[in-house]
DNA sequence: TGTGGTTTCC
């Protein structure tokens, strides 16, 4: 077997510390063996107990003890494997069991899947659905729902979708799957469309479909449909779900109703680590700096611990806020606290030190990072260039934007506008000629505005619309009335 | 033995 990790493995959970009490050992201990090894239901049901303690050595040590193994033996190590961040091992163990006399079932891809999701690996994933259609398990609602989750999380919400239609029978799970494959793909309007036609053909949502539906008004600042959404969830008191009133500080900081969802946050009673990054990251969007600041250090004194999104709530606000000598403080208090930075920490604090005008400080940031940048650093670096007029250093910037988002119209942009407020016309004339020669299009912006129960998106340039943006008007004039949309709301 | 959820720079 190959299949675990060394001993000296970081990404093995530590041994538990003396505060907390020892594994109940004496259960192993005690067991009969048959020989030296296990029983196979005594085995499993061990490897599941020490699994779920996160004890993973000891659940490969009963596996690798028992005489006779079943798929059950294998799946609860795969599980095992995938619920404790050893993905690699997962999907290794699956090959495995693929290659052995054992046959693979529906539970064996159900919990291998969502390590290819973390893994990003939707080569494997595919694997994996070749290898469910030969099994014929390609049509069972768990697997099919597993397989949605999965091309959603790899970022392929085509074939998530695509995975969602082919099912001939489909639950719950099926729905809240593809509303979060599309969320996940920023395709709100379509993920909205999809708990419309939820609720249309009567299917029950849930917290989690709730949730997932006010997360994609949000980012759409609808907040008609959202508060609509937010209606239902207390006649269903989904509203008293974490999930949900985290969703819902979300949904009203967004669309600038940051009161109400102060308010929300308040009545919290059970708050955890998102609420507070939820209202720390409401306050910075809204441009209430200070309160950002000060809430994510009331948040320490309420004995909660920070994560990395509390580190890029508080250092966005510090940058913006112009704060630089305590966004630096900031970003060492997470060194210490182990928090590994990801690119958006460093993209924080390249946007920290530009806006401020470091620009040497904040280019030499970029270069000493443990890995490459990605084009939400280069991006903060290009952005301060624009502030301050460094051209030779957007050149840089834009060089690997280039390289990282050739079709992302927005930085070819930028470079050209740069180089034509200082005359320099054939550079900017290359960089339009580079963005042509690529087939690069400007995006039109947009904006959305709900018309009746629709969201309609308005174009940039668009041919008049006279008679729709009157009707838009007139629903604004009269207010925020509660338009029927969601009143359909299937029974229990 | 087993599937789905909130919060992320500009």
């Amino acid at each position: 077997m190959t299949c675990c990790a060394p001993a000296s493995d970081p990404t093995i959970a530590p041994s538990p510390s003396p505060s907390q009490p020892p594994p109940p050992r004496l259960i192993h201990g005690s067991v009969i063996k048959v020989g030296f090894f296990y029983d196979v239901f005594v085995g499993n049901t061990l490897l599941t107990f020490y699994g779920t303690l996160g004890d993973l050595l000891a659940a490969k040590q009963v596996f690798d003890e028992m005489l006779h193994r079943d798929v059950v033996s294998w799946n609860s190590l795969i599980s095992v494997f995938s619920s404790n961040g050893l993905y690699s091992d997962a999907v290794r163990l699956l090959l495995e069991l693929k290659r052995s006399d054992l046959s693979v079932n529906s539970v064996s891809l159900i919990s291998a899947l969502p390590a290819c999701a973390a893994l990003q690996d939707e080569d494997f994933g595919k694997e994996i659905h070749g290898l469910a259609i030969k099994a014929g398990l390609d049509m069972v609602v768990t697997v099919g729902n597993a397989f949605i989750d999965m091309y959603g999380k790899c970022g392929d919400s085509d074939a998530s979708m695509r995975a969602f239609q082919s099912m001939q029978e489909k639950n719950d799970v099926s729905w809240n799957s593809v509303i979060g494959s599309l969320g996940h793909a920023g395709l709100y309007e379509d993920a909205l469309e999809k708990f419309k036609e939820m609720l249309a053909i009567k299917v029950k949502p849930n917290s989690i479909t709730i949730s997932s539906a006010l997360s994609a008004c949000g980012n759409l600042s609808a907040l008609k449909q959202g508060k609509e959404i937010h209606c239902l969830s207390m006649r269903k008191l989904f509203d008293t779900h974490l999930f949900v009133a985290n969703s819902l500080i979300d949904l009203y900081t967004k669309c600038g109703r940051i009161a109400l969802g102060k308010k929300i946050f308040d009545r919290i009673s059970n708050k955890d680590v998102a609420s507070w990054n939820a209202m720390i990251l409401g306050y910075g969007m809204q441009g209430e700096l200070e309160a950002a600041i000060n809430l994510f250090d009331l948040m320490k004194d309420e004995g909660l611990e920070y994560d990395h999104v509390s580190y890029i709530a508080v250092l966005s606000a510090c940058s913006h806020a112009g704060l630089v000598e305590r966004g630096k403080r900031y970003f060492d208090q997470m060194l210490a606290q182990n928090i590994r930075p990801t690119q958006m920490h460093y993209a924080c604090m390249v946007d920290l030190l530009g806006r401020a005008g470091l620009m040497t400080e904040a280019a030499e940031l970029v270069r000493s990072m443990p890995f490459e940048a990605d084009s939400n650093v280069w991006g903060a670096l290009l952005g301060a260039c624009r502030i301050h007029g460094n051209i030779e250093l957007a050149q840089l910037a834009a060089e690997h934007l280039f390289k990282l988002k050739p079709g992302h119209c927005g930085y070819y942009i930028l470079l050209s506008n740069m180089y034509a407020e200082v005359g320099r016309w054939n550079e900017a004339d290359k960089v339009r000629a580079l963005m042509k020669s690529r087939k690069v299009k400007k995006n039109p912006g947009c904006s959305w505005v709900q018309i009746g129960n629709k969201l309609r998106a308005f174009l940039v340039g668009e041919g008049s619309q006279g008679s729709e943006l009157e009707l838009c008007y007139d629903e604004l004039v009269k207010g925020e009335r509660m338009s029927s949309a969601y009143l359909s709301w299937p029974q229990t």
